[in-house]
DNA sequence: GCAAGTAGTTACCTTTTGGTAACCATTGAA
DNA sequence: TTCAATGGTTACCAAAAGGTAACTACTTGC
């Protein structure tokens, strides 16, 4: 069984009920360094996401308030996404992050390039 | 299929690969709370986690060097799981969630106990 | 009159995930 | 002699998640 977030006790298990689940933090995270964006441009950021997959996080999101859906009936129509005030609260966590993971990620390169590094000082 | 976090180019997926998901994060934010703790307390701690799940996302973090395995071979064994100094840069980032959560949970339990005031408030 | 463009929805099928029960080793205690 | 205790693993089965293709609506431009 999927974890039960709804049904509890704990906040910590409630909110990673929320936020937690492939893409969806990444959506937020996109969302929270923009003022909005259109369903087509979300997706065009997540080239590996599935329209279905997309719609259904967006919803989700929807629903536990933390997304706002904005539909505006031009033709072809047009949707703008945006954080609302309680999901930009995760705002700062999210570039806590982002920050760790721009870390490791320097670290992780550094390590690799050492053979690289060896190589070349070997000529 | 599953988000291919490990190919790629944004190191906020990446990251998001290896800590996201069912438990992960539930699991990392319980040991940064602790120095240790034991396969047996983590589950008694999530009560809805089986043996299998608890055991695989153990061993993925010990794969991606957040989390480090200690096997002592008492009789019966005994292993301690901790957070690696790479696993230990998540605890701000856990701590804040944690503080959002809290809030969100005191906001909501204030609006659900709304109704009943107004009983009381008629009576 | 047909295609394009947006933001989806739906049905169908496959893959992945997760639950459950049984089993493992080893030793001390009843 | 048999049970309990820890920290698992394995096989088997059911449920959930996700991919793909087809289809929707409506209007403008070719």
């Amino acid at each position: 069984m999927a974890p039960k977030h709804e049904s509890n006790q704990c906040p910590m298990e409630s909110i990673l009920g929320q936020i937690m689940g492939p893409w969806t933090p990444y959506i937020l995270w996109l969302l929270s360094n923009e003022e909005s964006l259109r369903f087509g441009q979300l997706s065009a950021l997540i080239p590996d996401i599935s329209a279905k997959v997309l719609t259904d996080r967006l919803r989700k999101l929807e629903a536990s308030g933390l997304v706002h859906r904005d539909y505006q009936p031009t033709v072809p129509p047009t949707v703008y996404y945006s954080l609302t005030d309680r999901g930009a609260e995760l705002h700062e966590v999210l570039q806590g992050l982002n920050e760790v993971a721009l870390r490791w990620d320097a670290e992780d390169r550094k390590k690799r390039l050492i053979p690289v590094t060896e190589i070349i000082a070997a000529e």
